[in-house]
This record gives structure tokens, C-alpha cells and sequence, in this order.
DNA sequence: ACTTATTTTCAGTAAATTTTGAAAATTCAA
DNA sequence: TTGAATTTTCAAAATTTACTGAAAATAAGT
């Protein structure tokens, strides 16, 4: 196989995991041609390559700025701004988890510490079944939580770093 | 807060938390119901709760039922059938993750190892940073499908078990 | 075998999401 | 400043995905 053929066949699948994961196709793909490009590439550079439109382009590269998986660079003397993606996959990992935490995980567990408080007579099966749902979840949550805020500060703890890197 | 009130609000995010998941609002939602309804209901109890068509109830119960979150439920002397969720959460966790990994992880994990051998030149510095690319993610990929293998066979082992239960 | 209850299928429709492209805004050099 | 290069925005169009509802298939009782 070719690098060009496999180039393709990297970009697409790249694009088609992302859409199990609400990462949308495009994101995905300018993302995957990011972190097989050497050197930092254009707006243009990725139109070219993926066929998408500017405004496309544009968009999704905000949005993985903003997910802090790509940086905008300046190269002296260049009109343009460049992009590149952070290489190193344990890190690439890392900030996603972060980020989904933060979004996702953080609001959910907030809302169902919430729902845990409902009023109603405890033996009701209904209410019954409510409130263990709602706890289990938000116990399990909250581990998980833990779990990740662990993982995400690996990088600065001696201990757990050791103990994490050898999954690395 | 009311029972009802709160029963609302729980369909209604889990619905929108299982679309950051790549889980369609309408599986999640009927998940959520399921899972704070202490005994079976059945297809119409469905539709009328959550007001969606029976056709749409039909296929989402069926893919619950194919990643195993869900069971058919035969009821003596009822002709309806009865559709029942697991209510443990950490053995819903494990079996979406059981489920993903099968589907989505170990198809990717197949394709990247075919990626790796592409032909060309090492010292290019395009093809070298494909194949650094593709083996990074190819490798922390493999760890990761290695702990959950852990996970998922924890409940088998009694050292394990224990351990991850710790997280319970 | 026939009738009725229930489930399944799927073509057509509706809704949600993504993409485009051209206009507006911004940046920068002269 | 002016104007050319570049980036950003966003309404409209295209695409993808989800849902409906009625017909077909299946299952169960008599």
C-alpha cells in the first residue's frame, strides 16, 4: 500500500469513529490529516486535501482550537496562520477526557444530585426505584469522576504517573 | 420537586447525554424509562410515555435488546410482551463497553495494523510521521483494549473483582 | 381454519445536522 | 488610509439521520 492510499483510507475511518463518539465526520478527518502532517498546514491546505468548503474549514478548526487538540501557529514571514495537532496520543487522550468531563460529565452529576432530592413517600415503588436509579448513577458517576480526575493530573504526580505512563 | 417533574427531566437529559455518546435521543430516552420503572411495561406503555410512534419503539427496543441492556419479558398470562431493564449500573457499564469495544475498537485496532505497513522511504519525513501517527495510536489503542478486557472479565476473578468493585 | 391481538417492517416524510459560498469583517503592508 | 490578502460569519441548500403510520407478518385463542 501507497502512503497516498493509506493517507485516504486513515482519514476516512478517522472521520467515520468520530461520528460513533458525537465527534462530527468532518472534525474528525481535518483532525486525523493534521496528525499525520509533518509540518503545520493552511485553511486552503485542508480544503484541498478533504474537498470541503472555507467556511467549513474554518469552523471545524475553531472548534478543535477550542477542544485544545490544535494550536494556531505563526510562521515568520507567512500571511497565513498555519495549524498543527498535538502528536502524542496519551496527551491527545488526556485533553479529551478533560474536556468531556467538563461538559458532559460535571452537568450530568450536578442534575442528578438534584433529582436524588425529590419529595414523595420513599415506599412507593415508583419513587423507590427513582431515587436508587438516580443514586446509582450518580454514585458510579462519581467514581468515575475520581478515575479521571486521577488520570488527568497523572502527568504531575510522580506516583501516579509512573503507575499510568506504563499504559502509555 | 414531583415525582413526575423529575421523571421528565431525567428521560429528557439522559436523552440528550446519550447523543454526545453517538447513542440516538430516542434509544437513551427509552433506556431512561426502563431504567427508573421498578416493574416491565410494554410497547404502548412506551409510545404513550415518551409519545414517539410504535414503529420507533420497535426498532430502539430491539437495539437495546442487541447490546444487551434490555430484556424481553414474558409475563404468565399476559399476551403482550414486557421489555425490562438491567439495573445495575456497573453491569450496564460493562456491557456498553463489552459492546463498543467489539464494534467499534477491535475493527480499528485491525485496520491501523494494516495502515502500519505501508511502502515507502522511512527517512521521508511525510511517511515517518504517518506510521509514528498510526503506531502511536495503534499502541495506546491496543493498552486501552487490554484494560478493559480487565474490566469486563472482573466480575470472574475474585482478586479483580475486588478491586474494581472498589469503584462500585 | 378463522379471528383477533400483537409485533415487525419499511417506504415515505420530517427533523436535525452539516456544508456551502458569498458577503462582511479583520489584518497587515505600503 | 487604502487596498489586497485572509479569516469569519451565517442564511440557505444539501445531506444525513430519525420517525411515522399503515400494511404485512406473526402469534395466540376458540
Amino acid at each position: 500500500m501507497k502512503l497516498s492510499e493509506a493517507k485516504a483510507q486513515f482519514i476516512s475511518s478517522w472521520g467515520a469513529f468520530g461520528t460513533h463518539w458525537g465527534i462530527n465526520r468532518t472534525m474528525a478527518q481535518i483532525h486525523a490529516l493534521l496528525l499525520i502532517s509533518p509540518d503545520p498546514i493552511t485553511q486552503d491546505d485542508i480544503m484541498d486535501q478533504l474537498n470541503i468548503s472555507r467556511g467549513n474549514v474554518n469552523m471545524n478548526t475553531r472548534d478543535l482550537v477550542d477542544w485544545g487538540l490544535v494550536d494556531r501557529v505563526l510562521i515568520p514571514g507567512e500571511r497565513k496562520e498555519f495549524f498543527s495537532a498535538e502528536k502524542d496520543i496519551w496527551k491527545v487522550a488526556t485533553q479529551i477526557i478533560k474536556e468531556r468531563k467538563k461538559r458532559e460529565l460535571d452537568p450530568m452529576l450536578k442534575l442528578l444530585g438534584q433529582l436524588e432530592k425529590i419529595e414523595g413517600d420513599k415506599k412507593d415503588k415508583n419513587v423507590k426505584q427513582f431515587v436508587d436509579t438516580v443514586s446509582g448513577i450518580r454514585k458510579f458517576g462519581g467514581q468515575t469522576d475520581k478515575m479521571l480526575e486521577v488520570m488527568i493530573k497523572a502527568d504531575e504526580s510522580w506516583f501516579l504517573g509512573s503507575l499510568l505512563r506504563f499504559f502509555k
